[in-house]
DNA sequence: GTGAAAGCGCTAACAC
DNA sequence: GTGTTAGCGCTTTCAC
């Protein structure tokens, strides 16, 4: 490993001219900078992170952390927050499980953006004390240092519910993700809005946890179920997913024997018969917003955040 | 910010006396440490990154740098590193793009695993002399400190082939990936390699780039193919099911006009219809591996790598 | 059992 | 235009 004092000795000058150099100050000639980039290019010399975020007390990266790398929806997500970033100069690391925990605690970022249900209120508000900005993807958190980006999942739920409705659709049943999520709640509370202004009353509630495993034991239940169910909301496609197989694979026939919807619009979702109908979240564009708005708030400009709006994807499925 | 002066000055003693306690020396009886770390959690202590792995030199921290998020196949295999470094004590972080540079050149994690052809095998031996181990995934490269860990995907391509001959095709072309990547060689040689041990002949050659809409493309071709063409061999099955889709959408059925064949057993393939015929790798698992010869690595113990091994999953392709 | 002090590799204020 | 130097926040050697 060659450091700083490496270039230095060879270029026959001091550590600070290397320094200047290195990073462009206009103090130094062009003759000699470029020299000096050559000789450090030379040895395979780079500058440690770890010297410089020291002393410059900054790392020029953002931390995006994410529950697990397992579900559909964050890839362009993160590929929207890297596009954005990147062109800012910025590095992006991603993480998640406790190497989230880590790095955050460790301030191994600048900044960071949260989208991670297992890591609690608490421990957001207490990092935002050293750590700042955080933006959260996934709940909604009032706090110095914390800035809310989320989805309106509330409105998007509340248009698809109108339409489920106005075709005739009366009696409907509700599929929840994990409870007290921020996604979860709000999908619910924008399907109720809707149930609730045309008068129909909720015929069921079914708990699941986002995954298709959870759609298909809520399916054998749903096949067991005694109240008269034409209609199944569920609050993302995965679940959906799983129900309209097990539901398939049990004779049933979807639409004729039960509507379906789900909200995320992932990719399967166009592929399965039929095709379902969901939200669509632009998920790049969201994520290059979201690191628009970090980098604002990384250079102390002032920002004003909004919700992220869902699509409407109506095709098969009821 | 509080800082470890912040936390002595607290507990009235010096900086050295609270790092021994909060790093468990023995030295430290277990009242005065627990003191020490009553107070640093009550002020809100925690040590910098920064400064640790400049003193120690090491970062604790292991670099996945990938392609894209955009792709089906990460998703598990991340999974895998990330289970096996947190049982070490590891932190991962993963990287993409112009990203992933900064990180590698700036040694912001002790080692590293490679998964993206965009880096090139230039600046990976280069970074290799001051930056290792590395392990790369996606390319043979021998070089100090470089290991290479891929998929075996000349043996599975092989087997693949034969059971594809032995059905009795006998037209055969083969869709290429991205040339020159290690996946896109190996399997097109293992391809072969049954081929002419079957003393049949290539009929066609077909290049895309591993995705769907270069798939879609392809298939665009093989309608207004010259030659009697009824078994496509896809170098993944990302391209392969773009060819489904617009092969069906224009009349053809599968596998009755053309047998097709895919390669990584990725989620949409057991759901499209027909059910594509593919190679699974358990992804999982491979990075779990991958990341237990890492460790070892890291460690500085002998290691043996070797290659992970694919499994045909035959359904209904051809 | 505890503390003083050196030093990891840089940046940047300051001096010349 | 270049060099000297302090110091970022830690770990760890060496005294006591």
């Amino acid at each position: 490993m060659s450091t700083i004092k490496d270039v230095a000795k060879v270029a026959g000058c001091s550590i600070s001219t290397v320094s200047y150099a290195l990073n462009n100050d206009k103090r130094i000639p062009d003759i000699t900078a470029d020299r000096i980039k050559k000789i450090a290019s030379e040895i395979g010399y780079f500058p440690s992170a770890a010297a410089r975020n020291l002393k410059k007390r900054n790392t020029d990266t953002v931390l995006v952390a994410i529950s697990d790398f397992g579900g559909p929806v964050y890839h362009e997500l993160l590929d929207g927050i890297h596009y954005q970033l990147a062109k800012n100069g910025y590095t992006m690391i991603v993480s998640t499980g406790v190497s989230s925990d880590n790095l955050l605690k460790e301030r191994s970022a600048d900044g960071a953006i949260i989208t991670d249900i297992h890591i609690s209120d608490e421990t957001l508000t207490q990092l935002a004390k050293n750590f700042r900005p955080i933006i959260v993807l996934d709940r909604s958190l009032k706090d110095t240092n914390i800035y809310n980006m989320t989805i309106d999942n509330h409105a998007a739920m509340f248009e698809l519910t109108k339409d489920i409705i106005s075709k005739g659709y009366k009696h409907i049943a509700f599929v929840h993700g994990v409870k007290d999520t921020y996604d979860n709640s709000t999908r619910f509370s924008g399907f109720l809005e809707a149930i609730q202004k045309a008068n129909l009353k909720l015929v069921k509630e079914y708990y699941g946890n986002f995954t298709k495993p959870s759609g298909v034991i809520i399916a054998h239940e749903i096949l067991k179920a005694t109240e008269q169910i034409d209609m199944l909301v569920c609050a993302n496609d995965e679940m959906a997913i799983g129900i309209i197989e097990t539901l398939q694979q049990n004779g049933k026939e979807i639409p004729k024997d039960y509507g379906i919807c789900g909200f995320d619009d992932i990719e399967l979702s166009s592929y399965i018969s039929p095709k379902l109908t969901s939200i669509k979240i632009n998920h790049f564009e969201w994520g290059k917003a979201v690191a628009k708005t970090l980098v604002h708030l990384l250079k102390d400009e002032d920002v004003i955040t909004k919700k992220e709006k869902g699509i409407l994807k109506i095709r098969e499925s009821y």
